[in-house]
DNA sequence: GAAAATCGTCAATTTTATTTAACAAGTTAG
DNA sequence: CTAACTTGTTAAATAAAATTGACGATTTTC
């Protein structure tokens, strides 16, 4: 749960990830390459990453599915999202005197799972929290002050919350010790 | 104002994009090209458009900047910004019976400027719409029956609306020929 | 100011991507 | 079940990208 390397995000596979578009498209190596001006030879080698094919030709290629170069690296096929992650995986988030960690990226998810720390003190601030999601959560260690709306209540570990997130809300770290959370809230916030 | 391409998006100057990343770096061809186990000259025709690297040597490059794929091809340089828009520049967006015509695209800009043209009883719609904006405009051609919250009303060309609009509205061509309009939005809605 | 760096570009060579052409395996037609 | 067609892969030939090494122009150093 250590500083996670920032999500470079780009070990991907482009051989894969043509393949994927190009069958997602219905067409064989042959029919893309023939309407891509180029040769089925090559589309072979390039989804088997045995050639990296210039920007150009990418491109070409990606114009008959038709894909931007854009969308092509911002594409995750389904095989490239991550189902289990290590706890070194997951991404930390600061925001203040706590600290987060997502699980996942939130572009293909509606659902955000955090690990939070928050040190003695540790306050999500006077100036409440409020925004269009549903949250929830478990308290693992620690004691945590929870206001939301004109209600306020001490949690120890084992306690947990639920409450709608446009409420206005506040998080406080009122123990000696750190307090830990593993929360949920749809959609994503953050 | 006829059906413009779909907006590829992809014309870019792939050359031009990475002398800017580099120069944001602080690079030079060499210090660059050093860093990616390349060499200058690759560099240098790359940024002149004279050979198009392939993804692998983009790859390595960018991991120098850093910057990942992703994020090198969602990237417009400032010098890719377009501020003048011919008439078949503007992209067409087709909803129901109304066609609107938007100059820009709206991520990089907070205001969305809109040639709107309703047929001859074109209407957005009995459910009323509404979002988060302001918006305003000055009809230029027909006859524009205008709903904004309990308000109704009759715009001829030369009149003109300006609204929040969180209240519930409804544009409506009650004319025997098209309605054309020109109108503004912010923040971006459609 | 001149010497020494550093800059970006270019021509010739090497390396790599892409084409051409052939192959084996799997499907469809008859 | 064969014949005619796909499919994806591979080896050799060709086209293109990347390296090597050199050039003139600009900036830095003294």
């Amino acid at each position: 749960m250590n500083a996670a390397p920032a999500p470079t995000q780009d070990d991907f596979d482009l051989g894969a990830r043509l393949r994927y578009v190009r069958q997602a498209a219905g067409l064989s190596q042959r029919e893309l390459a023939k309407r891509a001006g180029m040769t089925n030879a090559a589309i072979s080698v390039i989804e088997n990453n045995q050639s990296s094919p210039s920007v150009a030709s990418l491109k070409k290629v990606l114009e008959v599915i038709p894909m931007s170069l854009t969308e092509f690296f911002a594409l995750e096929t389904p095989a490239e999202y991550k189902i289990f992650f290590q706890a070194d995986e997951l991404v930390p988030i600061t925001q203040g005197a706590v600290q987060y960690w997502q699980v996942g990226d939130m572009r293909h998810h509606n659902l955000q799972i955090l690990y939070e720390r928050y040190t003695p003190g540790a306050d999500t601030g006077r100036s409440m929290l409020q925004h269009d999601s549903e949250e929830g959560g478990i308290v693992l260690e620690g004691t945590l002050e929870l206001t939301v709306g004109d209600r306020k209540t001490i949690l120890k570990p084992g306690d947990a919350y639920l409450f709608d997130s446009r409420q206005p809300h506040r998080f406080r770290n009122i123990g000696k010790n750190d307090c830990v959370i593993v929360s949920a809230c749809t959609p994503p916030y953050l």
